[in-house]
DNA sequence: TATGAATGAGTCTTCATTCAT
DNA sequence: CATGAATGAAGACTCATTCAT
């Protein structure tokens, strides 16, 4: 994936005017002109709703209040706009705070714990917005799926392995497949993501998804438990 | 939605079954009874290839080998071919067979079918395109989604609640929430069809769905059993 | 202009079926078979109503009661048939019978005649409808408007202007211009089938179309009459 | 019928005519201001030549020095095209100056006056150019002739009835159906415009529409007179 | 002779992209 | 930096014409 292309002219002109103090401002507020963002947010909006095909440019302009042909002093081409939009939308998403969240917990502990945090991310309507873009998208933007697979899916499902092998190590879980079990881990996130976004507004009973993800929980350490070992 | 123009069904399907008298008959009337059948499997090959916006009926015309106005005389347009073919796929899901599979059967018996009967789901790659389908093209289609949650979604869902309920009632199954539930027992399979679809190319490991379902099951029966599943 | 093309392919069937009985049977009566006859008849009805390029085979097929490839039976191409069909509908103007109608007449009274016949013209729809296909497709086919204006409008014009001179010689008229006053004889006719097909559905009053003749008669003849001359 | 888009009318209008000082300022905007008027001219000369259908928005493009792509910047589609034009060119006529003409006059003086007005709407070629157009495109755009009727048939014929209908109140003109005849006075514009555009360049004499014209009036007021026009 | 399925050239229309101002 | 007019390549769709049956 090429890079989000010249995102950041601006950059240029800050130096210019910049004083040395700022040489040491913080690295991390890259394209801290607004501009980007604000194009990137219209993008969402518009390639979330539209796909990427049907979405023009037009209206992603129109969006973000500015000219069409200023979008292209931002970013090369439509392509790079989008690519640049979920390379963005990726970047939030950190293992950290998961990490620092499940640190010494006992497996059965840490996978209630995990389960909730799930819970969170759907409130989060960006990240809700990911897995039907890049689903809808892989034709187009296969790397966008390699790429959320690589930093988002594998280090999950990494640390849900890990996990219930120490569980099953420390005798806390029956033998299972870890590597099959860490996807049914996942599923009912996914799934409720894409509900939300296709299917919820035909739907004649609203979903619950924190409720169901609580169920989850539930069953999931229910199934997994060593004492239930049947025969 | 328009049902699509199919020319003269099968007039003279029975020429072709005919016995060598016919042999200085006519030999048969070109293709025009396959024809609707060959350009809905290339329109599925090329809209789920492509997305509905990225694909061109130029393609969809190769794929099935004919010429692209031919296409117009079995659809009326573009779109019309899209919901045809879409339509076409939903035919296929019935729920009779299901029904007589989990006829008699105690709940937990039958949701363990239940839970094998989705891996043959998976192995019928027409049936396993629908959910991608229908996701990415939910902006310009939102009959499908609702079509789809109507005929497919809601009925499987609706033998999923009765069954856990009944498990409910005998006392096979523990009190848990059967709406949200039931999602959850359709999710994995949701998600395997997607991921073969989107992710499976990329993934180091490769994935083992029928491994994985059954895992499912047995989490699920495990995890709703009344007591800590002791027998 | 092309000859009608295969416009009677039938011919050398009936030659084949004839008995020398037929040989004595009247020229003019060519193109006996009725399919022709049936398609110029639909020709007309389709390209008077929607003119040359906006008029579409299948539409006069479908009015002949015929398949559209059977067209190509009888004629080479849209062109041709058009072609055709436009000649076909001017042959049917005779002068011989105006020449019969004005014989001997005095030149006033012969006027008279001459916008009496006028009405009747006005009732045959097909005669009606050549002035407003001429002027619309005199882009295309140039032609038509040049055999119309030699077959039909010089001829009459001609006998109008035999007439206005004669009358001017035999003093009941007055010095006029007779080339451009013979256009002046005509003109209201022209007006009257241009009217009808496209303007009298729109206008509040209905029109009158023999009351205008009358009236046009009256003045022209009171407009020419030698009497009036003042000065 | 949607008005034209016209985009930013003449913003820049003044620039252009502004004096030497400017001539460091940037120069002219492009021809945005200009353009609709452009396009409208050439869509005149090829619609007229060629028909709607017939007529390709290539050649418009041709025609008008731009790109296909531009016309539609300022027209929705070529329908939209075709009606702001025929709009256009029936904005012009006004009836203002032809009331200023005939107030006060007595009928006979009027009518001649009227038609001597007539030979100079036959000088501007786009007036020309409408009576065809609407008599060839009345099957596609009904409305064309509807609107040229009531703005300027029925207009005009209303003059003309009144004046007719004075004179004969006055005593001036003999008893006639003044609707009818105000058809009459009418027609010969009408044809004189039409030939022109379709048969004049095949007939072998050429016409003279202004003798015509003069003939027309001098036979219609000795033709209404009311005596043998004796004074 | 008659049919109608098949074709593909021709048109309208859209929209990403460029560039003069 | 910003604009928006202009472009032209690409794609959906139509329809005259052909031809196997």
């Amino acid at each position: 994936m090429k890079p989000p292309a010249k995102a950041n002219p601006q950059a240029k002109r800050a130096a210019k005017r910049a004083v040395p103090l700022d040489a040491a401002a913080p690295r991390w507020r890259r394209r801290a002109a607004a501009r980007p963002a604000e194009i990137i947010d219209a993008a969402l909006t518009v390639f979330s709703a539209r796909g990427f095909e049907a979405a023009t440019l037009d209206e992603v302009a129109r969006e973000a209040g500015i000219s069409k042909g200023t979008l292209y002093l931002y970013f090369d081409s439509k392509t790079a706009l989008f690519e640049a939009m979920a390379l963005e939308l990726m970047q939030g998403v950190v293992m950290h705070r998961l990490d620092a969240l499940l640190e010494g917990e006992a497996p059965a502990a840490a996978l209630h714990k995990l389960v909730g945090f799930m819970t969170h991310v759907l409130d989060d309507p960006r990240r809700v917005a990911m897995p039907k873009l890049i689903i809808a998208e892989s034709a187009r933007f296969p790397q966008l799926a390699e790429i959320w697979l690589k930093t988002v899916i594998t280090p999950l499902r990494g640390r849900i392995i890990a996990l219930i092998e120490r569980g099953i190590a420390t005798g806390a879980f029956r033998k299972v497949d870890a590597f099959e079990t860490s996807k049914l881990v996942i599923a009912p996130l996914l799934v409720a993501a894409l509900w939300r976004q296709t299917f919820e507004r035909f739907d004649d009973r609203p979903s619950n998804p924190a409720l169901m993800l609580r169920e989850h929980g539930e069953i999931l350490l229910r199934g997994l438990a060593k004492t239930a070992t049947k025969e």
